[in-house]
DNA sequence: CCCTGATTCGC
DNA sequence: GCGAATCAGG
């Protein structure tokens, strides 16, 4: 796709409105975010400003000396084996000393017995951030200026989230009965 | 992991 | 000039 005087209007509006590379790579289409990203730059238009100020202090003008692709040419040697005795048939895979940290789960109040009418909270977001794995679920009226998207995280390829794929896939209420 | 913008550099 | 690859940060 080229940059048509269209296209180049389009960026500078979209990006001077705030949004993100990304979502104006999609509206674009065509391009990619980085596609994007490199012509706000070529065109010199403002990047985004870091609040605050505590940022942007540090930024290497030649962060990246020379030397991206190494290429398969490495031999892969450096196998320390540990004689550590193991009993008989146990085989050990490989950390030995591993700092275990503690993966505290957090208990969601999520009653699995019958009543439980928990609407999960949206992540609210907008079209053009829904992922292959973001819920789908609309919420509000389109023609409502608050109209979001549930986005909360979706199994696999499915488009919605565990909650409202119930919604989506409510098996005829009748018809349980069956054995 | 998802996302963001910034930068470099081969094309 | 272009943008993928990469870096760096949230």
């Amino acid at each position: 796709m080229n940059w048509t005087d269209e296209r180049v209007e389009k960026l500078k509006k979209l990006w001077s409105e705030g949004l993100s590379a990304s979502q104006i790579a999609a509206q674009l289409g065509g391009v990619s975010r980085n596609a994007v990203i490199g012509k706000v730059h070529r065109l010199n238009l403002p990047g985004r400003a870091k609040a605050g100020g505590t940022q942007s202090a540090s930024r290497p003008k030649r962060p990246v000396p020379a030397a991206p692709r190494p290429a398969t040419t490495f031999q892969a040697r450096a196998v320390t084996a540990r004689s550590v005795v193991r009993p008989a048939g146990n085989t050990i895979t490989k950390e030995e000393v591993e700092t275990d940290f503690e993966t505290q789960r957090e208990q969601l109040p999520v009653p699995s017995n019958g009543n439980s009418v928990v609407v999960p909270m949206s992540r609210r977001l907008e079209l053009t951030q829904l992922t292959e794995r973001t819920c789908k679920w609309p919420i509000g009226d389109p023609l409502n200026d608050d109209f979001h998207f549930c986005g909360n995280e979706s199994p696999d390829n499915s488009p919605y989230c565990t909650y409202h794929q119930r919604l989506a896939y409510q098996p005829s209420a009748e018809r349980r009965r069956m054995r």
